[in-house]
DNA sequence: AAGTGCTCCAACCGCTGTGCC
DNA sequence: CGGCACAGCGGTTGGAGCACT
């Protein structure tokens, strides 16, 4: 099968971003073999849900990462290696895509500076003067100061997160026959450690 | 002001997973 | 069970814009 060769590659224009909202708002997410036929969009049926996932999907985040998010994703990076989706789905608004970038443009950096530096692993560094909130030893400590009413969501987020840890162990278990599980006893120990330490600053319930 | 190098992000590519026939 | 088509994912690239000289 070949790809007609007449398809548009290349950055989008506002014209296609509006036919490819308009398809999605008429078809929904999905059947994206039909865009080209269906929204008169010539581009790949790939080239188009890309698009819509990564820019044009509704509540997508745009601008600087916060502290926290900073944070949580160094932790989740820790826990579940490069599985950008995964980690994307416990960041709100957040798509793997701009985690990825995020990840290999400054994260990455950030932390061969601190492994260098022997620093802790949350410890705020100053690059960016926007990422601010340096005051706080971590960003766990940031989010208590902040956080108040939303101390249960956090805790059901680490809930949440570990049940996940707990489904992919198994899916791993039985996909990999336990080649995985010895690294992956060790991510998922940490994971529950961490759970752990907010269930400590935040109280059981 | 012009040239060069660097950074960041949108988009592409190729591989893998999944469902259907 | 094997093959095919499609969806989804992570790695990589290209280029626009910015910083520096």
């Amino acid at each position: 099968m070949s790809r007609p060769n007449s398809m548009r590659k290349g950055s989008w224009t506002e014209e296609e971003n509006q036919l490819l909202r308009k398809y999605v708002e008429t078809y929904g997410e999905g059947n994206w073999k039909h865009i080209p036929k269906k929204a008169g969009l010539n581009r790949c049926p790939k080239s188009c849900r890309l698009r819509w996932l990564n820019y044009l999907r509704p509540n997508i985040k745009r601008g600087d990462f916060g502290v926290d998010e900073d944070d949580l994703i160094i932790r989740l990076h820790k826990l579940l290696g490069n599985r950008w989706s995964l980690i994307a789905g416990r960041i709100p608004g957040r798509t793997a895509n701009d985690i990825k970038n995020y990840w290999n443009s400054y994260l990455s950096k950030k932390m061969a500076s601190e492994s260098n530096n022997t620093t802790s692993l949350v410890k705020q560094s100053p690059v960016n003067s926007d990422r601010s909130g340096a005051e706080f030893e971590s960003s766990s400590e940031r989010k208590m100061e902040e956080c108040g009413e939303d101390e249960e969501d956090i805790t059901s987020f680490w809930r949440s997160l570990l049940l996940e840890g707990e489904y992919i162990e198994t899916k791993l278990a039985i996909e990999n026959n336990e080649r995985k599980i010895e690294d992956d006893h060790v991510f998922f120990q940490e994971l529950g450690d961490s759970f752990q330490n907010m269930e400590i600053m935040f109280g059981s319930e």
